[in-house]
DNA sequence: GTCAAATTTGAGCATACACTCTATTTTGGA
DNA sequence: TCCAAAATAGAGTGTATGCTCAAATTTGAC
């Protein structure tokens, strides 16, 4: 548990190593020794702040979610909301790599971590439908809530398009997404 | 390289092993162990049919990415093709759940793999938006293919969603998306 | 049934890996 | 400046991992 400076210091190194090392290398590439190589660190310093590699890592993935997680400001439009997203897969680009990879590789032995992201997706649709139906309030809340499922998901699908292809022009296609979930 | 049926049949064995591992675990699980123990194979008999754990891995990898890819059947509605997808995205599901871990977590390191990717969505862009174009021509051809490219990166973050989730409604929300795309 | 080729087994090898533990150095407050 | 707590380095340990290789078994054609 990291008292001093230096220690919270070198705690953050390491954390933001695993993570980058997590969206460059993939879940393959993370072993001691990138980590510590990676962080400027040697394993004995590693071990003081944590009790074992898995720790680092699962606190990275933590991290992740609860990043992707919406914030709680209550006056946004759906607008400020997607953009927001958009935002935050663009420029927070090794966190958001990471919630999608483990988003796409959760498996039945993490059920934990798979609800955590369900809850946490959850909560945006939550949050969006409520924004959508601000905006648009004759549709009723179940349109609203279906176009929000399907903005949300196709968000996500437009971080991985552009991911695997860089021309992917992901903000004209949010602003197509959003005119189309906003239509009345 | 096998020559008898036994040998073809172990290597069928050995490949499926790695695929269904591969989406069971992810590729942290992926131990010559835990291939053969799946497959009911001794290392000697992996050994005699790839030259590595890592020639299996990308034989998978290579698999996966030529079963996404598209037919070449010349005739299809846009509908069709979205279904095909859809279905194969249900019902392939070790396949495609290979398809999208590789696509999330596809790095600088592995560029050739990724530009294979990145040329079969653009296929699938091609075909999808000539379907789309012979239902609803006057939308022009710059029209059509940005609403397929936001069309198909809607369909794999469903896929994903429904990964996170069992109860998003995958056809549900193909169905909306299709609606959305082929507007006159 | 015979027999050469193919396949399989499994003991063993080298090494990468996560981690321990002790000596040394650094930090931070008095 | 002193000193106890915290942090760091790095040699060493045990084991999991990918792989080799020779003996044994199976396959498939004749």
């Amino acid at each position: 548990m990291a008292r001093y400076k230096v220690g919270l210091e070198t705690r953050e190194r390491i954390l933001e190593a695993t993570r980058t090392l997590l969206a460059d290398v993939g879940v393959e590439g993370i072993t001691l020794k990138a980590i510590t190589d990676r962080a400027g660190v040697r394993a004995g310093s590693f071990y003081n702040l944590f009790e074992t590699k898995e720790e680092a890592v699962l606190t990275v993935v933590r991290d992740a979610i609860t990043a992707m997680d919406p914030g709680d400001e209550a006056s946004d439009t759906l607008e400020d909301l997607v953009n927001a997203y958009v935002t935050f897969l663009t420029e927070q680009s090794s966190m958001a790599q990471v919630y999608l990879q483990i988003a796409v590789t959760t498996t039945s032995t993490n059920e934990p971590i798979r609800k955590r992201i369900a809850k946490g997706q959850q909560y945006r649709v939550e949050r969006f439908t409520s924004a959508l139906l601000r905006d648009v309030p004759h549709i009723g809340a179940a349109e609203a809530k279906a176009r929000i499922e399907s903005l949300i998901a196709a968000l996500n699908g437009f971080g991985i398009a552009r991911h695997i292809d860089r021309s992917f022009d992901l903000h004209g296609h949010t602003r197509r997404m959003l005119e189309l979930t906003t239509a009345p």
